[in-house]
DNA sequence: ATATATTACGCACACGTGTGCGATAATGAC
DNA sequence: GTCATTATCGCACACGTGTGCGTAATATAT
């Protein structure tokens, strides 16, 4: 813990620089002093000082990754990714929980300033104006998921699934299983992915000829108690729909046990599709269709992305370009075709 | 990102030793030119530099954390425990998936001892006796989450939950309801959480007098598949159980899920208690009969103790110990008691 | 044998910050 | 007016590492 180059460059009789070059295999050195100093610091236990050692170099083989909260699923999957990779690339991941708290986010990103980490990934929902702002002080290169930033190119991009198209397949399994009244379930408020998942939704109705109900948009915060009391609300409605699109698995799975209370029968009363695929969506009673995102991929992209951009930044920078995955439906027991006797009353 | 305060040495014309205690707010610098000063730091948007700080210093004001993957909601949990109250007080939080590779977790400790952090914790389920030697070799203080530590003391403490209380709750529920024939689906190999449980679940049986059948110890490891494959071994009995006690949530999840494909229904023909109540556990079908574990209580428990291992270094370092917390049996309807007709069967 | 190229290493400085100690100026006491 | 006492601030060094450049020793070429 204590020991350093100048202690081992001390013990070998020659200088730290020496030392220095010995231990980082330059060829300045020879062979057989470069064996004795490896050897020696073997012996001594020593560990390079990283502290030191970003300082000057302005390296610090660490990045920074805000999150909302980790205890979300589907925000560990992506996590696992980036620190995976990472970790295989030598770099050390920070992690920030923001708690959706604005103040904790600029806290937290003034931290990594401080800290003077290589680049940042940040999967928080919704990125306002002034938190970009704080973001771009950092003078690292900045990686978004699921986050658009309409401002893409200088040092900050994105990784992100086609939430549209990823609405539109959902939204479209429930048509052609023939049903008519669908009703989505937003996310927390303000998110891009949100809203981009609502287009895709209202863009397949519109392709069907079904003419969107704003009534049936029944609010939501992608937690599970936002997911029951949006089935509340979605019985109380006039004409309630026959299926559900939820902007996520777990505002499913609270959409769901709320149901199971009611005595409402999945799917024989109500067709749900969530969206994310997380670990649970298959362990669900019954099993959840839901449109899959590569999460661990994606992370696994989003610290490339970061890694390339690190690397780059006096090389040729311009070859990078924002990410779009797609996803992919899963179709399992929480839909099925519309019952004819719903059809009726439809009439 | 490139101002020092040398820089703002120069602009406010003093010597950067000034701007340092300027801005520490030391009682050695007039309220005038500190506010001058400062103010400057803030016009040119300086921050300070963490790793020269703490080169002088020798703190880092940062914490290394050890999992097997972030990916397990249960650890997910705790490491939100640690994060926040990390964050709450100026610390900062590296995380380190180790996959239970333990090349990799080796790798992951002598990355912390480089970065110099102040501290680690370690939820790793098993950690090996030449694993325990790199972390002593890191020089900081170390606490353990469900990980007896034998040699406690020094620096090494833990916070645990009573495991053997929690499986003697578990079994204890299960025999009062009036199951004889109860099952126990291991961890993974080697956990001393899992053999503390496992005593726990023991010695409740003896307790009332039931005589323990090692051919009911069924191997898992943790993870919705290992569950699987535990209710294949378990239904392949001479004598199958009425009841199974399963490591964790997780385990329970699969075993459930593998039932439901086999016709068999829970809680008629088989009682499944579980542990840890992952959020998932209430949204099963049905409800998961479980031992609660406080999981973010034991992240801020075990960072608090960190933190004062940290600032009682040099201070009276002899008044904290290993805290051990206590599990609560939450009853849902994954247990019932037991038909009749299984009794006769017994006779 | 001399000149040149090569090898192997040390010297000095830099990165950005904190801190003990001395120096200067201002203040007060007599 | 002289001396002691503060109040402010600068000087110099330290933390541990990397790197450009100079230098002595050795090897190669002529």
């Amino acid at each position: 813990m204590r020991v350093s180059i100048k202690d081992i460059a001390k013990a070998a009789g020659v200088s730290h620089p020496t030392v220095s070059r010995a231990l980082s295999d330059s060829p300045l050195i020879s062979a057989a002093t470069k064996e004795r100093i490896q050897r020696l610091a073997q012996e001594m236990g020593y560990s390079p000082n990283a502290l030191a050692r970003g300082l000057v170099t302005r390296q610090t083989y660490s990045v920074g990754v805000v999150v909302t909260t980790i205890a979300d699923p589907f925000v560990a999957e992506i996590v696992q990714g980036i620190e995976t990779t990472a970790h295989d690339h030598g770099y050390t991941v920070i992690l920030c929980n923001s708690g959706a708290e604005p103040q904790r986010e600029i806290a937290a990103v003034e931290m990594l300033r401080s800290k003077r980490v290589d680049g940042v990934i940040v999967t928080s929902s919704r990125v306002g104006a002034l938190y970009l702002e704080h973001l771009e002080r950092i003078g690292a290169p900045v990686v978004l998921i699921n986050n658009h930033n309409e401002q893409s190119g200088r040092y900050t991009f994105s990784v992100e699934v086609d939430n549209q198209h990823g609405g539109w397949l959902a939204t479209g399994h429930l048509i052609q299983l023939g049903h008519q009244r669908i009703s989505y379930v937003t996310g927390p408020a303000n998110s891009s992915s949100d809203l981009d998942r609502q287009a895709g939704y209202r863009h397949a109705l519109i392709e069907a000829g079904i003419e969107p109900d704003a009534t049936l948009i029944i609010p939501g915060n992608g937690r599970p108690d936002g997911g029951e009391r949006a089935l509340e609300a979605l019985l109380s409605l006039a004409d309630p729909p026959t299926a559900v699109f939820c902007y996520n698995d777990m505002t499913a799975i609270g959409l769901i046990a709320a149901a199971r209370r009611r005595g409402i029968c999945i799917p024989r009363d109500l067709s749900v599709v969530g969206f994310d695929d997380i670990v649970f969506a298959s362990y669900l009673e019954p099993p959840l269709t839901t449109v899959a995102q590569p999460k661990v991929e994606m992370g696994r992209l989003a610290m490339h992305m970061l890694l390339s951009l690190i690397t780059a930044r006096e090389d040729n920078g311009e070859e990078i370009s924002n990410r779009v995955v797609h996803g992919e439906l899963i179709v399992r027991a929480s839909t099925r075709k519309l019952c004819r006797r719903f059809e009726r009353r439809d009439k």
